[in-house]
DNA sequence: TTGAAAGCGGTACCAA
DNA sequence: TTGGTACCGCTTTCAA
């Protein structure tokens, strides 16, 4: 059974495809009320739908925007994208998902894959665009945002939360609970996201209350994975036995953390105490129950996707910098 | 600076749009290779990309699929997703992802998205397909398949793992280890997919090991959440203080259990073994480790939409069963 | 090897 | 209030 269309039903209740066009985009005038209604009960008899793609291309809109994620599995992404999907869905834009896996080819790949596709728009998330793509991003002539990520290429908006000082607060509240032997589990030090800039918080934080910082009291890892943070803290206790709080550049690192921390017999909070980062579901379920930083992905995601939908109707935007709060539960030790 | 179209290419290369076209899709005659190699150069030059709605168009191919979850949240739907994209991608086909929030009207609103759009098959994730969207999905006219969910319409293709069987093996690993006090922490008892099927299981288990099931031993919940497993296990210690094993529905709930117990000062694996079900990456940073079922969400969202492509090409699809296997870890007491 | 032209399913302008 | 029609960007048939 084919699909039916617009010159289906037009020929079906014997009125031109004109005047069917304008009851389905309810101009208000075109028709009389009667044809209306005959129209419409014809519509639903045959079960006809507009056709979006024959839509778009007369009015150059496909009504969808494109989000490309390093990689959808992990909670942080499925929050982003949660948020995002909720407030595109608002604006009535469909999102379709990209996994670029972090390779650039990929990546332009995917660029080149939604430019065809004629999106309105592109949320780049958790990642840095890079001026590799500067050429592709301008070709594409349509408003970029990144989120919980940054830009080399000027003019495109960022959505996240300052991480250097989210990492300096982290930091400050475990010495203002009487911490003065801390320690960092940190991702990839090159990462310009969520590793250089944690970093240069938790030092910074460090310097101003006059406390020491060694190089080995910064352990940093290939990613931000459980086993990351495992790995890091086994280090960390080879070098530095007298550490009693640690600043968790992930709560899955923290995680590791506690859990290797366990198998050592190292008591949480009682002998060590942590913090860590994201506030994702995960902190809640760790024993004892992490306190973390909170970065709020769902509502991030949702401010970038609106962003853009604005954007994409022409107005101007700007850079969004998300607050972040403190969660406190239960893995620091309050002296 | 307005994007370029194939006629502004033919008109620069002194061309018809015919031959521009021909070029473009490889169609390997009807141009010579110095045509050929002149037209190449002027796109790259004018930096040409063609309009995938206008070809779609034309030849009624979207490239699109859709899939639908109730809440792309979570960590299951982000591994499901993330195989399903990688899948679509090697078949060229692009991703829409809905959030439906199990909410009917969503639903529905959704797959006249989708149709609208023209996409060319859909994969209804983590919910029941009931027979309330049969119409539509008959009318869509193009392939379904349910993923780690059900179906009531007939004729479509469900690919999961079998609930029943995976948790009947759970209960009997548990049994087999030496425990005969076991109670079970469940979502909601009338969920067709991860309710019902995973608490016959633990009954068949029991009743062919000659034990005894009272009402009391299996608490069920609104979801499959970590608080509802907290509080379940709370009301089965009520009820049940000699309970020795716990099989619990999601990991996330015997995270709750976990976190619960510990709460209460009842040692785990010593006092009490658990095991879950899912093996998210949640299972093995909870502290013990989880023991659990594993399902492979990525290997599932890839095969399903592995087989949507199939189907989308004309092949005939069957339901796929996927094999579950335990996972063990450090939560289960082996006597 | 090439180009002209008829659509694909709609929208929107203009005339009736 | 209506209908006729040009056109959106591309593919494809048919002639040249």
């Amino acid at each position: 059974m084919k699909k039916s269309t617009i010159k289906d039903v037009a020929r079906e209740a014997n009125v031109s495809i004109a005047t069917v066009s304008r009851i389905l985009n309810n101009t208000g005038k075109g028709y009389s009320d009667k044809t209306r209604q005959h129209v419409m009960q014809t519509i639903e008899r045959m079960g006809y739908f507009p056709n979006a793609i024959a839509r778009g291309l007369i009015n150059n809109e496909s009504g969808t925007i494109g989000v490309l994620f390093p990689a959808v599995s992990g909670m942080v992404s499925a929050e982003l994208l949660h948020g995002i999907e909720a407030a595109a869905q608002a604006f009535d834009k469909s999102v379709i998902v990209c996994n670029t896996l972090s390779d650039p080819d990929k990546t332009e790949h995917y660029l080149q894959l939604l430019y065809e596709k004629q999106v309105e728009g592109v949320i780049f998330a958790n990642a840095r665009l890079t001026s590799d793509f500067q050429k592709m991003v301008k070709q594409m002539a349509v408003p970029f945002v990144t989120l919980a990520g940054t830009s080399e290429i000027e003019g495109i908006p960022e959505v996240k939360v300052n991480d250097q000082q989210a990492s300096y607060d982290a930091t400050q509240y475990l010495i203002k609970h009487g911490h003065s032997q801390l320690a960092m589990v940190s991702g990839p030090s090159h990462d310009l996201i969520a590793g250089t800039p944690r970093i240069e918080g938790f030092k910074q934080a460090l310097a101003d209350a006059n406390l020491p910082c060694k190089a080995t009291q910064i352990s940093w890892s290939h990613a931000f994975n459980f086993e990351d943070g495992k790995h890091a803290f086994r280090l960390i206790m080879a070098h530095h036995p007298e550490t009693t709080a640690i600043f968790a550049a992930s709560d899955e690192m923290a995680a590791g953390v506690i859990s290797e921390a366990h198998a050592q017999g190292i008591r949480v909070p009682d002998d060590l105490s942590i913090i860590g980062y994201d506030n994702t579901k995960l902190a809640m379920m760790t024993v004892p129950a992490l306190t973390t930083v909170s970065q709020e992905f769902d509502t991030m995601g949702n401010r970038a996707a609106e962003l853009l939908c604005h954007s994409i109707m022409g107005e101007d935007i700007e850079s969004l910098s998300l607050k972040h709060k403190i969660v406190e539960r239960e893995s620091v030790n309050k002296q």
